[in-house]
DNA sequence: GCGGGTCTTACGGAATGCGAACGAACCGTC
DNA sequence: GACGGTTCGTTCGCATTCCGTAAGACCCGC
């Protein structure tokens, strides 16, 4: 009834950093439309002034670039301050993929990615992070429970949930969607942010979170089954 | 196709590629039904030339067309811009589902399908991409009895109906389509997305259909029989 | 009463969901 | 760098649900 949803559109800026125009310009492309302001450099020392100028809320970033290594980019905006950076890396590139990780990206998108993915990993992350602007409902709330998306802190009857990231995403996702099904593939999209993967891993993790939300997790009130459909969160 | 008629509010268009005649009927009629005002293509050339000239909204994409690959196809129309792209693939053909999401379908449906699942997927890949608002009465009324089906949800004077997804598919159906009489063949065709199979199929689903929504199954006030023709739904 | 169509019931197979457990990856700590 | 706990994705077996078909009883029109 009054569930007022919600997330009006995120917006934020977002710097681009890739060398590749085809690339760039799709990934432009689609973070426009997905409410993003954007800015686009072609190379690091290009990128790391930018950065400076326009302060983003966070950076896409193509771990090959021309004259200065992408690892060495990203080092130095976390040097400089706490902007979330997204990698794109070569598929299978799993050296570049744990530096990266290790140097600081929030997260990573092997190429050839579906930009939609990206645009899924770049709101997620932007979550994560709390860097989102304040134009997005800081507090969900349905029924009894409460989440601070930006604390990541989840409540029930005032009680604190531990929620694993996973669930976190999961569940917020729910809330901020009540009232729909949703098949398992479309979770695993709009929630993990692949085309791809185990149906399976969605039943899991819902049992898991059913498991600490529900009361009878085996007689599930709110996170519904709909059989040979998916699940529905209901008020 | 000149004037279309206006009851709902169009929520846009969508190219249809499909050299079946059947499917594409069947599918043009459900987007139609939908809202959606719709463009037809028999192969890839055409498609393309279509879609430069109509700009839809979305294109529903069957992969095998004669001519051209539906593979290419899409990517030419990712090429040109970022129109989201719906799948048409065969049962089970998982390496072709992976290379198509890979190269930029953004969703996909496996025949046979049910109508009604396409426009689902179809208004979920336009609230995806944001190119359309998903609005169009999503909950349909007649009688006692009514349907939100994006909750997939059925209620009759307030209480919830069981209803599986065939029986939901069937009755989704009947209430677009108040008054008028169907043969087992359409029916099967319409609902079930098939042009073969058994009509007792039909009889046996309408039967277990009138279980659940007439106070007297035996005595059907609503889903009415038309002896020698088939069924009718009442008002 | 007869023939064809329809209803009802029952059943086997297929699909789906659930629960439990496992191994791998990851994190924080020492 | 090594260790233990946590999280995550997958797999397996089991129970349930659903679906399509077949077979017989029933009903309608002639």
């Amino acid at each position: 009834m009054g569930r007022v949803l919600t997330l009006a559109r995120m917006t934020g800026t977002v710097l681009v950093v890739d060398d590749d125009p085809t690339v760039a310009e799709v990934v432009v492309d689609y973070l426009r439309q997905a409410g993003f302001a954007t800015e686009h450099a072609t190379d690091g020392p290009t990128a790391l002034a930018m950065a400076a100028d326009a302060l983003p809320d966070l950076v896409v970033l193509d771990l090959m670039l021309p004259g200065m290594d992408g690892l060495e980019v990203c080092r130095r905006l976390r040097d400089r301050g706490q902007v979330p950076v997204v990698m794109l890396t070569a598929l299978g590139d799993e050296s570049d993929r744990v530096l990266g990780l290790e140097i600081g990206a929030d997260d990573y998108v092997t190429k050839p990615f579906s930009p939609r993915e990206l645009v899924l990993r770049v709101r997620s992350v932007l979550r994560r992070t709390g860097a989102a602007p304040a134009s997005s409902a800081p507090v969900l709330r349905h029924a009894d429970i409460e989440m601070d998306v930006h604390a990541h802190r989840t409540t029930r009857k005032g009680r604190e949930l531990a929620l694993t990231t996973r669930e976190f995403d999961l569940l917020c996702f729910f809330l901020q969607h009540p009232g729909r099904v949703f098949s398992r593939e479309e979770l695993m999209r709009e929630v993990w942010g692949w085309s791809f993967g185990d149906r399976s891993t969605v039943t899991v993790h819902v049992r898991r979170l059913r498991e600490k939300i529900e009361d009878d997790p085996a007689a599930p009130r709110m996170l519904v089954t709909v059989w040979g459909v998916g699940y529905r969160f209901d008020a």
